[in-house]
Order: structure tokens, then sequence, then C-alpha cells
RNA sequence: GGCCCCGUGGUGUAGUGGUUAACAUGCCUGCCUGUCACGCAGGAGAUCGUCGGUUCAAGUCCGAUCGGGGUCGCCA
């Protein structure tokens, strides 16, 4: 047995400038055609494709070789780089004008036949792309995904080393917290009866490295949130997480700016242009009934609670006497709306809670609209200037409390975008949205909750509203959003002790319980705390919107499904009773 | 926990309650010296997710259940 051919070279490399060396190529099959007397066979390797050819007579060996070779087999071949004739180059390929003339041919490994061919663009149910996720991953989209998702990691870690920063890596057997998502927990078998937490974010130990004087911190780090999935969510994923201390929020904000710059500039050829679009909370609420506007289109929300109050129309003016609002969205030249499309709509306002949906129809015949009766003809122009309407336009609106208004609108503009084809894929728009509420209240638990986390700063100017008004604190909070998706956020944070202790207060915790939970961290602010801030970002939800995916799993290598289980290896399962005895824990499963 | 969609050879699909479940592709065998989605001829391959019900008869109708996806709640 000779030794395994070495490579000298990658098959995408090849081109017409390496015609006449000989090269040593390793690679996996991606198909065979065979001719009887000449076998053509494409050779795929990380980099790309390239054609093998292998004819009877002097190279005899290699050819009876390549006659048992099957999709998918692993090769090592030695052969020539050779012009392909005339007439048979192939432009749909990078290596189309060269092929290399085999000399000798190893097969590494046979390959049983695989459940789907491997290439881009396969329709294939998901399920079983992930149960062979070596094989999915095999697909050079898959690759390409996972290429570029290293690029973008090496851009923040040198843009980051550039500036000071320092990676530093924080434990992933943490405390749990009363605060926020449901934790994952491990149990303890030295201390039984105790668990450790996976982190939902390295987010008091950064903190304590600006205590410990490390000034600027990073980490690319994984985060475990024990809570339900969705397209863009996944129970670990990953953040580009960072801390700096004496920082204002436009010093974060700013940096990240310039990072992003680089990071679609060198990904994607894209000029992202600066500074970025900021919005208050409250002015993304108003205009676009979200804290994560997708600001690629208009379709703005249009408050018409002053005109319709004291109208006939008592729904609306009800509404708006409760304390509620009537706003609307002008659906620009969609007057010819079918009625079933109209009812599709309104269904889908009432998932956010929408008890209904209004509508004027500006058609050519005149204004057409089951509420038009109820108000005024100079109600109803009055509103229909407010909109902007014009013949061929279509009005909806909701009324209802502030929340479902912003919600039901909110998602509608989207949807309203996504059928009327508003949105350009090709089109990068980022936003910030700045002065989050501190607070908001839990109906369910009649109480105040952090609306970012408990260590965000109110806005100096808000802190007597700390006693008097929690709703209307603001804080120094700042998230950025990229076509409609949350891909990062932060905040400055409560360096003081007596004001972190005001906020557990205001949150409800007893003191006790702080003491217990974050005692070490209100400890620390007093030992020489520096004002500081910080910011994470969603590495996965960035690729996404890099790769144009739809949904996370794409971009994670061994992503997990909806029920948060792994199909390959068929994670979560049992484990031994030994295990269990070990960690002092038994199983007591619930009936349903 | 709620709502919506999907489940049929390896893969992707078709399939009026009624014959031997159809098509494409892949796979296997044979032939083939310029293909690149090679071609030609032949062949194998299906517990129609599972369980139950309705019916003379169920891939098809009904119910439950399992799995997958989307979403509301949830996600500081």
């Amino acid at each position: 047995m000779t030794d395994t051919l070495k490579r000298t070279h990658t098959c995408g490399e090849l081109g017409i400038n390496a015609t006449g060396n000989t090269v040593n190529l390793t690679g996996w099959v991606q198909r065979r055609r065979d001719h009887g007397g000449l076998i053509f066979v494409d050779l795929r390797d990380r980099s790309g494709l390239v054609q093998v050819v292998f004819s009877p007579g002097e190279y005899q060996a290699a050819f009876e070789l390549a006659e048992g070779v099957r999709n998918e087999y692993v090769l090592a071949l030695q052969g020539k780089v050779e012009a392909r004739p005339e007439g048979t180059r192939n432009p749909n390929l990078a290596t189309g004008d060269i092929e290399v003339y085999a000399t000798r041919l190893q097969v590494l490994n046979q390959a049983k036949n695989p459940p789907f061919y491997i290439t881009d663009g396969v329709d294939v149910d998901e399920n079983v792309r992930l149960k062979y996720r070596y094989l999915d991953l095999r697909r050079p989209e898959m690759q390409q995904t996972l290429i570029m998702r290293h690029k973008v990691t090496m851009i923040m870690r040198e843009f980051l080393d550039q500036r000071g920063f320092l990676e530093i890596e924080t434990p992933m057997l943490t405390k749990s917290s009363p605060e926020g998502a449901r934790d994952y927990l491990v149990p303890s078998r030295v201390h039984p009866g105790e668990f450790y937490a996976l982190p939902q974010s390295p987010q008091i130990f950064k903190q304590l490295l600006m205590v410990a004087g490390m000034e600027k911190y990073f980490q690319i780090v994984r985060c475990f949130r024990d809570e339900d999935l969705r397209a863009d969510r996944q129970p670990e994923f990953t953040q580009l997480d960072l801390e700096m201390s004496f920082a204002e929020p436009q010093d974060i904000q700013s940096m990240m700016e310039e990072m992003m710059v680089r990071i679609f500039r060198e990904t994607k050829g894209i000029e992202v242009a600066l500074p970025l679009q900021q919005l208050t909370y409250r002015e993304a609420m108003e205009r676009y009934g979200s804290d994560k506007p997708d600001t690629r289109f208009d379709l703005e929300l249009v408050d018409i609670s002053d005109i319709v109050a004291d109208s006939d129309f008592k729904v609306f003016a009800d509404v708006v006497h409760k304390g509620g609002q009537v706003k609307g969205i002008n659906a620009k030249g969609s007057a010819d709306m079918p009625r079933r499309q109209i009812d599709e709509l309104t269904k889908y306002a009432a998932i956010y809670g929408a008890k209904g949906l209004a509508y004027i129809v500006l058609s050519a015949e005149g204004v057409k609209s089951p509420i038009a009766k109820f108000l005024s003809e100079a109600k109803l122009a009055e509103v229909i200037q407010r909109l902007q309407g014009e013949t061929g336009d279509i009005l909806f609106f909701v009324a209802d409390k502030p929340q479902v208004v912003a919600d039901a609108l909110g998602h509608l503009r989207g949807e309203l975008a996504r059928r009327l084809d508003l949105i350009d894929s090709d089109v990068y728009k980022f936003v910030w949205v700045t002065e989050f509420p501190l607070l908001e209240f839990d109906e369910e638990e009649k109480r105040w909750v952090a609306k970012h986390h408990p260590f965000t700063a109110p806005m100096d100017e808000d802190l007597p509203l700390l006693a008097t008004d929690p709703a209307n604190i603001r804080a120094k909070a700042y998230d950025l959003v990229l076509n409609g998706y949350e891909i990062g956020g932060g905040s400055i944070r409560i360096h003081r002790r007596e004001v972190q202790e005001k906020m557990f207060a205001l949150l409800g915790l007893p003191q006790a319980e702080s003491e217990d939970k974050f005692g070490y961290l209100l400890e620390a602010f007093e030992y020489g705390t520096p004002p500081h801030g910080g910011i994470a970002f969603g590495l996965d939800r960035i690729m996404m919107l890099l790769s144009r995916r739809d949904n996370i799993r794409d971009v994670i290598a061994f992503p997990k499904t909806q029920s948060a289980s792994d199909v390959m290896s068929n994670a979560p399962s049992p484990v031994s009773e030994k295990q269990l005895k070990e960690l002092s824990v038994r199983i007591n499963i619930l009936k349903k």
C-alpha cells in the first residue's frame, strides 16, 4: 500500500494558468458520469468543484478504480491540469476552463447513498436535514454561511482588539437569578439539592470585570434561555457581549456603528451610511407600533383619536374616552383589495388582540366603508385627509388600548408590506431605538418588572420619578434594530449601591432576597465602581440577516428543533439511575 | 398552554371513499470515449407517521396521538 497522496491544491482554485501542472487533489465525489470508455468525476472540496477525467489505457488502474466510485466517496488523486478541448468548456463552473486528467486514484473511503443530494437549493424536509446535519453542512451554501460567520467573528475580534478590548471568559456554571427568562439548571453533585444555572448572559460578570478595572471587555459567548423557540430564537445562542468603563450611550453606539460598517463592508461589500437613524422608544411606538420597527418601508401609523373622540361612531368614541386610541394605516393603492383579503387581515390583527379592523376604501366610485355611515362628512373628510388618503387607497383602523393598537397595527404594517411587496430584500436599514422605559407593569404578577434588565441605569433627569412615577422613567438603554429585528441591545448600568437597591425595591424584591441573589454585586459596588455600560449583539440573528435566511437554524451548525431537541443525537434523553442518584435527583413527571 | 399549516418508495410530489397507490428524481444492473442535471435499456424500492372510529370498502372522512414548521403567550 502506497502512502496517501498529499493534497497540493484545492479543487476550486484551479484555473487556466495551472495548465500543465501535476496536482494532487482530495475531496468528495459530487457526481460521476460514466461514458463506458471515459469517466468524468466532479470532485468537490470546501473551495469548489473541478472535473476529473479518467480514461483507459495509460492509466488503466485509476480508470478501473473510478468505475466503482459513487457519489460522496472520498478520493485522493493525482492528475495533470489541461485546458479543456474547444467546445467542452463549462462557463457555469468556476474551474470550467480546465480539467484534471487523473493518473493515480486512491479511494480513501466509500459512502452510503446519502438521503438527499448534496447540492444548493435542496428542497428536503428540514427534519431530514437536521438528522443528517453533517451531510447538510456539506452543501456549499451551508459551508459559505459558516465561513461568513467565521469572518464576522474575526472582524469583531479584530475591531475590538484594535480598540483595547480584552476577550475574557466568564463562567458557564453560574447562579440562578429571579428576574428574566427561565434558567437552564445543572444539578450539583457536590452540593446535593443545589443547582447551577447556565448563563442567560454574562451580565453580572462583565459588570464585575468593570469593577475589577479591566475597563474594556468583550466575549463571543453562548447564552441559554429556557423559553419556547421561534424562527429567530434558539435555547442556546451566541452573543457578542461587551462592556466598557467611563462610557456614555453615544460612545458605545458610535463605536458599534463603526463595527457594523466594517462587517457589512467586508462580508457583503455594502457601505452603511453613518450615523445610523435614531428613534426614541416613544417615537418608534407612535409611528411604527413597534420597538423594533422595520424602516425599509413607510406605512406609518396615524393617530385619529382626536377626530373621532366626539363622533357618533360609538366604538371609536368610547375607546378614546376610556383612555384608548384610534390609529390608522394608509395602504396606498390597495383599494381593489378583495373582501376576502380584508377578512384575512382582520383575522391577522385579531392575533394581536384587535377586536376589529375598520377600513375605508377610497375607490373611484367613491368612499366604501362599513363605518362611514357613523361619521359625519366633515369627520370622514378629516380622517381621510389626516391619513393623506387619495383615490385608490384603503385605510385600516384599530381602536383599543394603546398597547393593543400598537401591537396590532405594528404587525399589520409588516403584513401589508409583505403582501404589497414593499420590501426590497437587498436593503439593510438600521435604526437605534433609545430612551426605553426603565420599567413596565406586569399585569399577571401585579408588579413592576425591568424592561431591559434590573441593572439598567435610569436617565439622570428621570431619577426623581423613581419614587413618584415609575411608568415614566426612561432608561439609558439603546437597541440596535435591523430590518425589523432586534440585533443588539445595551445600556449604561447602575454603578451605585443605593440606586441598585432602590431598583430592586421597585421590582418588589424583598431585601433579603436581593441580598441573597445579588449581594455580591451590591458589595462590589461599594469598592469604587466606575460608571460603565455596554451592549450585546445576537450573532445568530446578525448572521441570519447577512445571509438572507428567514430562520436562525440555517446559520447554526447544529441547531435544535422547535421542541428544543437535537434530532441527530437525540438530546435531551433520559439518564441512568446511577447518574441521578449521584446528583440526588429524583424524577417526578407530572401528568398533563 | 392556545391557534394555523405539513406528514404517501431514499428524496420531492400527485392521488373523486372503490383495480395491482401514480410521476419525477435518486439507487441497482447492462450498454456507451466529451459529458457536466450525460444518454439509452431493464430492475428493485411504500406497515400512505401511529392508534382508534365511521363504512360493504379508508392514503382519502372523523377523533386522538407522535413528529416537524409558523405564530400568540413566554423570551429581564
